[in-house]
DNA sequence: ATAATTGCAAATGCTTTGCTTGTGA
DNA sequence: TCACAAGCAAAGCATTTGCAATTAT
């Protein structure tokens, strides 16, 4: 089955009650490009389902959130973005110009990581690295 | 002279006008322990001067950080933190149980960063690197 | 003198919430 | 059936802004 399901059957999965309007959401969410925010999701939503309020979108988002089906992310700028959750962790680089949010991960880094907190007497809990780069015209 | 006359003489030498309002917001971001919020800063600044509008503080944090005089952070947490700007670059560790803030540097981690972007395509202009850990009780 | 700064309150923008009605299992 | 979800509008929070009064140079 293609990606549109996976959401659905987490939620299965996790137990959480589906309703159109979560199912809707969770399929406009697996389909969707880049991290959306909010406001671009309801948008998208509404295409399909112009009743569903935002304010819907705002507690099913953290629903899946708070379930694991989906991860927050703070970007600089005002809003949240979310992404279906990854079975691998990954960390972003976002183009400054377009804004696009690239995946990119590096065991060297998360072991520096883990060293650098442990040497200053902390167990690593997590961690936010975010580079943000302009594209290189070749 | 203690610090509390750094963020003042950075004014001058930056050209930006000296206030009383400013003047009494710069001794208490350099007298102030860790990275404040802008209502911690104007709580402090209150107890010196209660009728400093907490939209000044606002408006001076901005000023003082688009001069480079300050920097702001964003950590997990709604609110944006201030901090001295540093002359030498660095990262944070936060305590996730006291929201203490630890700064470190780390070289490597500073290298890697640049040759990952590299290898998108990217020239790395910026980075978030955040550590969120708990003490380890020795 | 006069352009910049302050205080205040009102406005923002994103996000959350109370409440009533609707609905999935 | 009935605990939970949705829709709507109002409330919350951090932050910004318009405007009239004040101040630094």
């Amino acid at each position: 089955m293609g990606e549109n399901f996976d959401i659905e059957a987490r939620c299965k999965q996790k137990g959480v009650r589906l309703t159109d309007q979560r199912r809707l959401i969770a399929k406009v969410m697996s389909e969707i490009k880049n991290h959306p925010d909010v406001g671009e999701l309801h948008k998208k939503i509404s295409e399909t389902d112009s009743k569903i309020s935002i304010a819907t979108v705002y507690r099913t988002v953290k629903l899946f959130e708070e379930a694991g089906i989906i991860a927050k992310h703070d970007f600089r700028g005002n809003k949240s973005r979310y992404e279906q959750a990854p079975d691998t962790h990954h960390d972003h680089l976002i183009d400054v110009n377009t804004g696009k949010i690239i995946e990119f991960t590096n065991n060297e880094i998360e072991k520096l990581q883990k060293k650098v907190a442990e040497k200053l007497g902390y167990k690593l809990i997590d961690h936010r690295l975010e580079l943000y780069g302009s594209k290189i015209k070749k």
